[in-house]
DNA sequence: CAAGTAATGATACATAGTCTCAGGATGCTT
DNA sequence: AAGCATCCTGAGACTATGTATCATTACTTG
């Protein structure tokens, strides 16, 4: 199991923190999520919560997303996906063939991007990396 | 006016080189998306065709994306967006603000994404890189 | 010019997500 | 505990973006 930031727990709290209640279908959403160590579409989180809204796992989702701790990705073909946030701050590979999705840090990258600053006109408010790969399995898998 | 590697001739060009026709319609997507300096929407550009079919506006974009002439980007918000490639590899700006779609190349990033490369199991097939800010227009909108 | 192929517009459909609304749950005050 | 304001909910309508289908039209090439 992959060490994890935030917990179940913890995105009860962060929400509570943001004086947002802690309710049934939004613990459930969080149960679910916490379950995942890939990327997952909010279409399939909301087909696994019978029980809960559609509408209520969007809102939810949003919520965590504004809260920074889930992130939206998207993958080459446009396919949006999102991901619990385990580190602070971080980048994204997504699988093109299966979608998985890892996390990586690059510090070089957050200094390269200081320095690109300098070459762009206009204030920096954010940036969006992802690397697409083909994974371990999927090259296995494909080798086959 | 932008220097622009690809003037609406050369598009023209692109397409039939790839055994596709030139035809009317197609023609009038690329001669609209010439005069674009700026990121637009696939509905935006239908929207300013009312002579040609919606469905062929976003054929002849789908042509032109796998052709390379023109990118597909993501605002922050998620919307999607379409800008004409001027340099054969480069990454985006988005302006958060008023959806301006700037370009620019970094060797370094390049560079930097190789070494990248090694620390990620699996094969790199591709990357998205992009840039949000606000442009210096809408900040001294803002500021005023 | 005839036949085959490519492209077209209209329309239906698919997916992702937001909005509305009436009802229900919650928390706060007393 | 009661009353009340607020938050949250599910259902479903609606929007946006794009793809698939299909009958018709336009090219191209022999």
């Amino acid at each position: 199991m992959t060490a994890r930031a935030s917990s179940k727990r913890d995105l009860i709290a962060i929400l509570e923190d943001r004086g947002f209640r802690a309710t049934g279908p939004r613990r459930d959403v969080i149960a679910l999520l916490d379950t995942k160590d890939e990327g997952f579409s909010a279409e399939r989180l909301a087909g696994e919560l019978p029980g809960v809204g559609r509408a209520t796992v969007y809102r939810t989702i949003r919520l965590l997303l504004d809260a920074g701790v889930i992130c939206k990705l998207a993958l080459p073909d446009g396919a949006p996906k999102y991901s619990l946030a385990r580190a602070e701050h971080h980048h994204h590979t997504v699988c093109v063939s299966c979608g998985t999705v890892g996390e990586f840090r690059a510090v070089t990258m957050e200094r390269l991007l200081r320095t690109i600053g300098d070459d762009i006109s206009g204030e920096i408010v954010g940036h969006r990396i992802e690397i697409h790969i083909t994974c371990q399995e999927c090259l296995a898998k494909n080798a086959s």
